[in-house]
Parts: structure tokens; sequence; C-alpha cells
DNA sequence: GCGGGGCATTGACCTAGGTCAAAAGCCTAT
DNA sequence: ATAGGCTTTTGACCTAGGTCAATGCCCCGC
């Protein structure tokens, strides 16, 4: 059972829709559960028996082929919904980029409180919602833009995504952050290789627009003109 | 106002999750409208005014870059719902491919129309996280399949979606069809240009798995092989 | 401080698919 | 039937990004 008054993710999960007794009641139902870094929550193809909130760290939602390509086909940030309410198998798998705390319900537990909670459903609609914008803008990343287009689009939308997350949300974005992905990751979002992520890094870093102190740290010198690249203008 | 009763997709569009009385309600809201093919119903950017149910034909959302570049993110057909509701602006274009018909409502009425009735939110809800399955499916094509695995999959793709909207749905899919798109059309959906599409098309065909009796229709000869270089494996 | 195992970068080369241009079908209107 | 304007196919060539192979870098344990 999970304490729900010190989650750090409280006001922003799709709790947030609920009132204090009926999330006393989901509470009941869930339990929070450490997951680290590169294990695996789901199994793409698995019958998908639970549905989770992330509280902390990052994870990727992924797909691959009998040969073994893999395509990253959604990461996911803190407050973020994972799961699939009332499906059947998982079409993806869930596994964590780096060290998180998840709240996990059973579906069905999950599926029979939202049943009873109109609003829930309606903020998972929403969500839902959401998720398939972001989807669509991503098919167009990879079916359309170049490899630059795409890791500057990467670039920005991870420095959002983190900065809409992050405590001190005074700016919607960061201009300095670490990456919570390897370059091999990078690339299985872009639906690219791994040479072809750092080739284009160090171009941008050698154009001035971004410093990568090390490894996972990106810097934005220069975000006007990144944006630019993103916006494939 | 519509008349539900004559329906084609009264029992598989959303309207299916509602009583008599509440449909006719809904039906207020609405009225059928004819789209010709090319015309389009919402412009990418603009704030989306209306959402409709298909009830014929076949649409497109797309989305454009700025020098042009264009992605087709979904293609729409009947009983399937089209727009964004509670949102602001439509992040993509909704185009008809096919002359078609519809039933819109305003996105207001519809939002106003759907708090108040669960079952509605719910059977959208499933919709829209049955959309999102499909859409990082395509992710996955997009990002990592090889052009003869694209055409192999969008031509069963189309072959099922069109066999489960098919008055005579014995069987879950068609063997011969009309393509509701043009070629370079087939290439906005599968990130690739309109000559890799008819070279592969022409690939198909020599290597006997499809014929193509003329430039719309398409007969499938060999759906176990087809499927084999779909699934990439 | 030294050695070894991972990641990341860089370089040299290759190829799937893009580009550009021409030909071939096809519909429609005359 | 025939001309004109499509869409589609085919061909010749090019290039962005993939592949393969070093090399470099960083971190950690000894």
């Amino acid at each position: 059972m999970s304490n729900c008054d010190t989650c750090l993710v409280r006001n922003r999960a799709i709790c947030a829709a609920l009132a204090p007794d009926e999330l006393g009641a989901l509470a009941k139902l869930g339990r929070k559960q450490m997951v680290t870094r590169g294990q695996t929550l789901v199994w793409e193809g698995d019958e998908a028996l639970v549905v989770a909130n992330v509280i902390q760290g990052v994870l990727k939602l992924s797909v691959s082929t009998a040969d073994g390509r893999e395509q990253i086909v959604g990461v996911v940030f803190p407050s973020d919904f994972i799961g699939r309410p009332f499906g059947k198998e998982s079409p993806y798998g869930v596994t964590a980029l780096t060290d998180a705390e998840v709240c996990v319900f059973t579906r069905a537990a999950f599926d029979g409180f939202a049943k009873e909670h109109p609003d829930l459903q309606h903020k998972l609609l929403e969500r839902t919602l959401d998720e398939l914008d972001r989807a669509r803008q991503w098919m167009m990343l990879l079916g359309r833009k170049t490899a630059s287009e795409r890791i500057a689009t990467l670039l920005l939308e991870i420095s959002n995504r983190l900065g809409s997350t992050s405590c001190s949300a005074i700016t919607p974005f960061l201009n300095e952050f670490d990456l919570p992905m390897d370059r091999q990751q990078m690339g299985d979002v872009l639906g690219l290789t791994i040479e072809t992520v750092s080739r284009q890094l160090t171009k941008l870093k050698e154009a001035d627009m971004i410093a990568l102190p090390d490894r996972r740290r990106v810097v934005i010198k220069d975000r006007r003109r990144l944006e630019n690249i993103a916006l494939a203008a």
C-alpha cells in the first residue's frame, strides 16, 4: 500500500483527478516498487497484468523484430502512466532506462476501479490523447526527418520533458541535463544507428549549439538554432 | 440531424455505447456531411472545432514540415472516430482520400455530451488506446523496417482494415481490394518516395505474391509469404 | 599508477533508397 | 479514334546513413 501524501507526483499523475477518500481506496490497490536500470517491468507480447504510475526515473516502451532490430516507441517520465488498461497483451515491452520508482496496480484491480470513477477515466483519456499526438509527431520524425533534425528534436524534447518534471519548474525546459539513455538507446528512439547519433552530436558540438561535458550530460548553448533544425524549416 | 437508425456504422462506431434515447440526444448535436476526395476537413494547426465519426470512405491524418515534406500519421476507416476532443489545436490535418461521408459534431457540443456519458468516454478511451498501439507499431515500421517490409505491411494492414469494415465480414481480411490511396500517398504513409513504392510493388508482383490488375486494385496471391516479409522475420 | 571492460568516437567503405529524367500507361474530352 | 494531361513505371546516377573496424576515453578495482 502506497503512501500518497508524500508522493512526488501526487498532483501531476492521473491520481490528481481523485478526491482524498477515493485516493485512499486506489492506494489500497497499488504498491510502490523500485526498478533498477535495465530491469524489464513488462515483456513485449506478454499479457499485460499491471499498469503503473511513474514516480521517479525514466522508462522506455520498445518493440523488436524477430531478427533483433529494436525501436523505442515511447519514453516515460515521472507522473506518466504506464500500461494498457482494458487490454489483452502488451504490444511493447517496458524497461527502465534509469533506476526508477513506480506505483503498480494489477490491471484487473485498476480496470475495476477506473470503471467506477469517470473522472479518472477522463484524465486517462486526456493523457492517452496527448500520448497519441506525441506518437504521431514522432512518426513524422521517423518517416521524414534527417539525422540532424532527429537529434535536435530529441535533445529539445528531453529538455522539455525533464523541465516540466523537475521540482523547481520555473522554466518549462532545462538548458543543462543528463540524458536518461545511452547512445544506443538514442538511436533506438530515433531510428538511427549509434554511429550516426555520435557523428551528429559531434557536429552540433562543433557548431557550438551544444556542449557535451561528459557521456551523459548535455548543455544547450543555442536553443534558437537547435529549434530551427528540429522544426525542419 | 442524423438518422442513426439507418447508419451504416451504428453498431461499430463509438455510438454503440449509447442507449437509444441517449443516441437520439447525440444525434441532435451532429449532422451528416459528404466529403469529396481531396477535401480537407481540418487543417493542421487550426483550432480543432469539430470531431466526427466516419460513416463511409477513407481519410488521412497528416503532418507537414515547413519545407513541404509530408507524413501521413493515420488512416481512418468507416466507424473510426476523428478528432481531438478536449483539445486545443489539431496537430494534424484531416483530408479525404476517397469520397466519404462523416457524422460531424462541434467539439464543444461533443465534449459536453461526453462528459455526461461515461460509457461513451470509456469507448473513446478504448479506441484511443487501440489507435495509440497502432501508431506505435507504425513507429517500428518507420524507424526500422526496410522498404519491402513496409510495403508488405501496408498491403496487409489495408486488407485487414477493409476486411473488418466490409459488410460481408465473413473473413477478417480481403484478398482483393482497391487501394484507398495513390502511390504518392502510400509513400507518405510509409516514409518512402513514390519511386520506391512503385519499384517494391513490381518486385512483389514479379515474385508472384500479389497481382496489380490496375492502378488501384490489389490481389494478394500469397498471403503467407507476404506476412513473412511484413513481420521482418 | 596500471590494466581491463565498457561505452563512445572516428574513419573508410558500401548500399538502400533518394533524385532526376524519360518513357509508358490511362483516363477523359473532344 | 485521338490529343492531352494525368499517374505510374523504369532507368541511371547519387548520397545520407549504415556497416565494419579501429581507436580513444573513462571509470573502477587492484
